[in-house]
DNA sequence: GTTGGGATTG
DNA sequence: GAATGTGTGTCTCAATCCCAACTT
DNA sequence: TGACACACATTCAA
């Protein structure tokens, strides 16, 4: 059964998500902006709290017919006072939105539709009613439909309370019902933004996102594409909306990649830093044959890598392109050595083949876990705990965050050196690394935390793991997540295997299943500092 | 008649 | 057989309700 | 609402 939460929750949790906004951010408001928490505040209780239910559901457009709330008794007259405070409109919807508040049966009823076979889809009809474009069945039927206002400004106090799109107002409940936050103490006059014109950029931002997600899907030859591109900004100079901005941009060019723009993508690719921005540029210039321009950026990313998956790409590709078209090139050779390997021979008792193989090894005595990147994840997240919840200045500014706003960007390490230094020496003993471990996983259990899955961590294979697994080999593992938080979190190999002391790690590798780039670098690293990971091939018995 | 993907709810 | 590109499923917080599809 | 790992197809060079 449902837990029950305390009466006027949401409109608590609303108010003081608008309250939290003017304190903290009242100067990134725009005057509408802040008269709209006015203009709300002088609602009755009833029509708050009718407004606070209808935000937080998909809107804007809603069947009055259809809203039906215990609490809210009287619902017409609540509605009238919210279109008097100008938070509600009652006029007919677009055909779009009108349409999408009538279900099959509704449809049915309409003129147009009356010689129609009971059987026929509802696609079928929303099809035909696009298409007319005459008929809008609202107003045909005579239902009562109101409109949230507004939206556009709850947007912009989200943007600022949580500085981003993709938490909202359930992200409360989650923390009262699910997994809590980690209550750290928030920054004093921090924000995700340092001005209102990067507020409007990012806002900006998302709605040429959310066009270019639709031209993508629909657009087969490109022309809408790039009418789109001529819309974009200049790259913004703030890192986190430099950061968004190349997401989308190279979004959009990989999809003109696809339609064989080479051309259009290039030019794209160039209006931005992040990867893979450069291996795909490298990539079109040389099926543009431009092979020397190709090479060159190739040796400018390997003299300045944004990340080792970078770098590789310029090592192996650069390479490529001097041998296969007689180039000179002052690359050096990327030799790679290949992992230890063996081949098991086992019958598939379920779908998934690592499953197999934990059945194959458990059948042998062995305690074996499937746990891909969770577990050393999941161990860094607790031995480091406080250092992530660590009070830096502009690291925490709402209380929901499951880690720092820094956390994947060099600033981590290099804000907290000195206590990750500390902590890496002190993780060396294996007693202090296995009770602060352990001791965390006792007093935050369920806590949220970016690198902790409390789903698959249980005590036992923590205890194992701890046990097991030598310290420096847990500190080396360590060493690497800490060089880059955001890449080398994954790649993880999928199995770990206890005896009776001591521990190895295992890739299971299916027919057809090659190791992936990612996965290799791990197993590098594994070997040369004598940590025991073997690639295994599995090949299927009768 | 069932089921699978959503939206909604706490 | 590498090196690519592309498509898929699985995580999502979990239970419930609704509704549009269908030899599931 | 992506990130991640896997599965499968195609291409191209020894
Ligand atoms: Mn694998």
């Amino acid at each position: 059964m449902p837990e029950d939460l305390p009466e006027g929750y949401y409109l608590d949790n609303f108010k003081y998500l608008l309250d939290f906004v003017v304190e903290k951010h009242g100067h990134l408001l725009s005057e509408p902006e802040y008269r709209y928490r006015d203009q709300f505040a002088s609602a009755s209780e009833n029509a708050k709290k009718l407004y606070v239910r209808l935000t937080n559901r998909k809107g804007p457009h809603f069947r009055q017919d259809k809203i039906n709330y215990p609490e809210i008794n009287n619902l017409s007259a609540v509605v009238s006072e919210l279109i008097g405070l100008s938070l509600v409109d009652s006029s007919t919807p677009t055909l779009e939105h009108a349409i999408a508040l009538c279900d099959k049966k509704e449809l049915s009823q309409l003129e147009a539709f009356a010689a129609w076979p009971k059987s026929c889809r509802r696609s079928e009809m929303v099809e035909q009613l696009i298409a007319t474009g005459t008929c809008n069945p609202i107003e045909e039927l005579d239902l009562p439909v109101i409109e949230v206002l507004g939206l556009e400004k709850l947007l912009v106090y989200r943007l600022l309370f949580f500085g981003n799109f993709h938490q909202d107002m359930t992200e409360f409940v989650l923390h009262e019902l699910v997994s809590p936050f980690e209550a750290y103490n928030l920054s004093d006059e921090s924000s995700a933004f340092s001005s209102r014109s990067i507020v409007d950029l990012t806002i900006e931002l998302k709605l040429l996102s959310e066009r270019a997600h639709e031209v993508i899907d629909t657009d087969e030859t490109g022309d809408e594409i790039a009418a789109l591109i001529e819309e974009m900004p200049f790259r913004p100079d703030d890192a986190m909306t430099a950061r968004r901005f190349d997401r989308l941009l190279n979004r959009v060019a990989r999809q003109l990649e696809r339609l064989d723009r080479k051309e259009g993508a290039l030019y794209v690719y160039k209006l931005t830093s992040a990867t893979p921005s450069r291996e795909r540029q490298a990539r079109i210039l040389e099926k543009l044959g431009r092979l020397m321009d190709a090479l060159d950026l190739c040796e400018q990313i390997y003299d300045a890598p944004l990340d080792e998956e970078e770098w590789e790409f310029s090592l192996s590709f650069g390479q490529r392109l001097a041998r296969k078209h007689q180039l000179e090139t002052s690359l050096p050779r990327n030799d790679k050595v290949p992992p230890p390997q063996e081949t098991i021979r086992i019958s598939r008792v379920v779908e998934r083949v690592e499953l197999c193989a934990v059945q194959h090894y458990t059948d042998a005595g062995e305690t074996c876990f499937y746990v891909e990147n969770m577990l050393f994840r999941g161990i860094f997240g607790l031995a480091f705990w406080d250092i992530i919840f660590a009070p830096v200045p502009g690291a925490f500014f709402h209380p929901f965050q499951r880690g720092p706003s820094d956390l994947y960007t060099s600033d981590f390490v290099a804000s907290r050196s000195g206590l990750i230094d500390r902590r890496c020496a002190d993780l060396l003993d294996s007693d202090q690394l296995r009770q602060r471990v352990l001791y965390c996983y006792e007093g935050r259990y369920g806590v949220a935390n970016q690198f902790v899955n409390w789903q698959y961590l249980s005590r036992e294979l923590l205890e194992l793991a701890l046990a097991q697994i030598p310290a420096e080999h847990l500190c080396k593992v360590f060493d690497r997540l800490l060089i880059d938080l955001k890449n080398n979190a994954s790649g993880l190999p999928d199995l770990i295997i206890f005896g009776e002391s001591g521990y190895r790690l295992v890739e299971i590798k299916g027919p057809g299943d090659t190791i992936q780039k990612n996965q290799e670098r791990w197993f590098r690293y594994f070997n040369t500092h004598g940590i025991p990971a073997t690639l295994v091939n599995v090949e299927w018995a009768n």
